[in-house]
This record gives structure tokens, C-alpha cells and sequence, in this order.
DNA sequence: GGATGTGAATGCATTCACAGCA
DNA sequence: TGCTGTGAATGCATTCACATCC
């Protein structure tokens, strides 16, 4: 393989990145030192060739006979999604998720520098939650610019969303975490990640009404 | 279209018939009483043959020459996605998101009947967080049980996800929805829905990367 | 032997394109 | 005319199978 034209990596595979990441790093955990191909997919549930398809996408880094460098590959995969580096990130809308989010510990290990907060409602602003500021909107632009924000969590009710997705964009943001249920319209330039409880909820409940129906013996002709 | 074999619906698929549901309620409240796969397809990114295609799958009920009314399709995925009926749901792990979630007021709209949340900490055993009890971890089992519910929230930290997940499966439940960033093995009849805030941050950081490369007409490293 | 990396083959999902109906 | 439903064609992702290397 000579270089990579990152527009043709299969999306599929970007998901299963973060897992491969996630794997390795309980492997590096229990003190082990390779992993192969076998073994990382097995331990989620996918084929030898599916995850040496899917690293060979970014280069060759394996060694034949002996596996992958779990340290090597770990480095590599962070180096590949970006998360070597720090980022730096807002959070706009602080109701009972906006808090979860601001009291959640996890962000500083991967990275994350949880920027401030912000929120329009007078009764919020001025807060510190999670060791976390809560601003008003107004500085929501000012913020983003002096700081170079590139990501932002969305967690403002369903109506309000387009039009602070506008502002976020507006602002120099390149990347949303959209956690409210609705489609936002942003240029091709911008990432956004859907996180949608409903959705989730409902691909459960199709799901185990099915297995309860070919349980059932309800099976096709 | 005679029988439907479930088995063989396409996964995409069914992601995206919660996608056209969002979308048809909102037509509903602006009043519109029926819509085309073409214009169900442009507001949500998709092509019209993509809708059709996979309405297709579960029968015909689309009006040649007018398009699909808008109320008879709404009901119909929803008898598909089996979201028509009530489901009963407990909530296990009451931290940060636990609480939020608990505090949420959006699960009676989809059906979702949140029975109660359960924890090992004597200190939140006995409380109410958002009209629903918090019970000890020992009463799991048996509230399950007595109330046939099917559905489960795990919002426990990592290190114990695995082993709460056994008792639910022993106890009854057919679907997880995990917020734990571990992969939870389970029988294949259970249904799993993961939701992982790290890997999503992850997608993001890699696609912002991405953009700013081809923006900038750099080759990866 | 044991493992990788990769063309070739397979299997799915999407898109095309058109017959048929209101 | 306008739109659905659906076989056929296309395009992608996964899996196979094997040359290659430690």
C-alpha cells in the first residue's frame, strides 16, 4: 500500500476503530504486549479478516508470525482518529443532560478540554458545575473564536437546535455531537454525530419483537 | 409483497424507518396529510428510491399517483418498529446520566413506562429522582419478573456492566440498551443497543481531521 | 508453524429504470 | 401526469484464500 486517499475509507470501518481502540487499550490493561488479528476479532465478535482489511486501510503495521504491537497499534489508531492530539469543546444547553454531560469525569482522559458551558437562562448562568462555567449565549461566538473551539455538544431542547447549529457554525465549529432528535442542516464541511435515545430505543424494541416472533415460530414459508 | 421474513430486513433499514417516523410527526403537526417518498427522502438526505424501497419491505400501502398518507404511515411503523404498545423499562445505575435520564420527561411520549431504577448504594436506595424509586440492586430480579419488563437501561460503571447484564438476562430481559463502553456478552436472542459517547467523539474528531486535510489538500501521514 | 496483507470472489445494499395504476 | 412497487444493474463491504514473511 502506498498512501491513502482518506475519502474512500469505508465508514463502517471508522466505527470499528473505535472499538479496536477501546479493546486494545483493556488488553494493554491486563499486560499484554501483541494481540493478532484472531484474537481482536474474536474478543468482538468479528472475522481475522475484517479487522486486518480494516487496518490495512491506514498502512502496514503488523507483523507476520506474531501479531500487532498493542502499544504500536494503539498509538497508531488514536494518531488515525485524531485523538492524539487535545481538543477543545463547548456544551450548549445546560438541562438534566447538559449537566450529566458537565459532571461526567471521562472527558479529561480522552482528551477532551471541556471548555465552558453555556446556557440562556439567567438562573444557570454564572454557575460552576462539574467545575464547569455556565455562560450566557451572547458569549457563546467570542468564546469559540478565542479559544478555537472545533467541537461542540448540543443539549438544548428540540426547537432551538437548527438555530444554535447556525450559530456554532457561524462561530468556526467543525464538529456536533447533536443530542437533540431532529436533523440538523449544516454545510459539508461541518461533522455531526447524531446521539438519538428515541431511535436507539425503538431499534430495541423492533428487535426483541422480532427474536420474540421467530421464537414464537412465526418463521417464513 | 406477500410474507415478511424478518430476518432478512436490512439493518440500514431499520435505522432509517425511525428517521422516517421523526420526520412524518413533524409533517403531522404542520398539518400535511400525506407526502411523497420523493419528499420524505430530500428532508431526510435520502434518495426516493431508498424510501420505497424499504416500505417495501414490510408491504404495500403507498396511493400510486398521490404518495403515502401521512397518518396510515406513521401508524404502520409503528406497528413495526413495535412501538404501538407500551413497554415497561428499569433503569439500572443511578450516577450522573442515570439521574438525567431519570429526570428525563420524553419516555411516556414513545410508550416507555420507566417502572423504577435500581443501585447498590444505600445512600440512593429509597430516593425518588423524577417521580420514579430508586430500589436496591437485591430487588432487581423480582421487580423484572413480576412486571414482565423487557427493556433495560444499563447506566452502571464499566467495571461492573458485564455482571449486571447477567442478572438481566436471568431475569428476563430482552433488550439493553448500554451505556457503558464495554461490549456485553450476551445470548443472541438478547438485543443490545450501545450507546457510547467516546466512540462518537471519536467519529467526529476523525471526520473534522478529514475535512481539514482535503481542505487543506494534504495526503495522510 | 503462525501470522500478515491483499487480489479475487461473494454477498448485500443502493440506485436505476420502467410497468402499472390513480 | 404523478407516483408507487419492483426486477435488474450497479456499487460497496465482507469474506475467502493464498503468496509472503518472521
Amino acid at each position: 500500500m502506498d498512501f491513502i486517499r482518506p475519502e474512500l475509507i469505508p465508514d463502517p470501518t471508522v466505527r470499528r476503530l473505535s472499538l479496536y481502540l477501546r479493546q486494545l487499550e483493556l488488553f494493554l490493561k491486563q499486560d499484554r504486549e501483541t494481540v493478532s488479528s484472531k484474537q481482536l476479532g474474536e474478543s468482538l465478535g468479528l472475522t481475522d479478516a475484517q479487522v486486518r482489511k480494516d487496518l490495512a486501510y491506514f498502512g502496514t503495521f503488523g507483523h507476520p508470525g506474531v501479531g500487532y504491537n498493542i502499544t504500536e497499534l494503539v498509538s497508531r489508531i488514536k494518531r488515525i482518529l485524531g485523538t492524539d492530539k487535545a481538543w477543545n469543546v463547548v456544551l450548549v444547553g445546560v438541562g438534566n443532560l447538559g449537566r450529566a454531560l458537565l459532571s461526567y469525569g471521562g472527558f479529561a482522559a480522552k482528551e477532551m478540554h471541556l471548555v465552558a458551558a453555556f446556557d440562556n437562562d439567567p438562573n444557570k448562568v454564572g454557575q460552576s458545575i462539574g467545575g464547569h462555567d455556565v455562560r450566557g449565549m451572547e458569549h457563546l461566538e467570542a468564546t469559540i473564536k478565542a479559544q478555537e473551539v472545533r467541537l461542540a455538544m448540543l443539549t438544548v431542547p428540540v426547537d432551538t437546535a437548527q438555530a444554535v447549529a447556525d450559530v456554532l457554525v457561524k462561530s468556526g465549529i467543525r464538529g456536533i455531537l447533536n443530542f437533540s432528535p431532529t436533523s440538523l442542516a449544516v454545510p459539508t464541511t461541518i461533522a455531526v454525530q447524531a446521539v438519538d435515545l428515541a431511535l436507539q430505543l425503538e431499534q430495541l424494541t423492533f428487535q426483541v419483537s422480532l427474536n420474540a416472533m421467530t421464537r414464537a415460530g412465526v418463521r417464513h414459508p
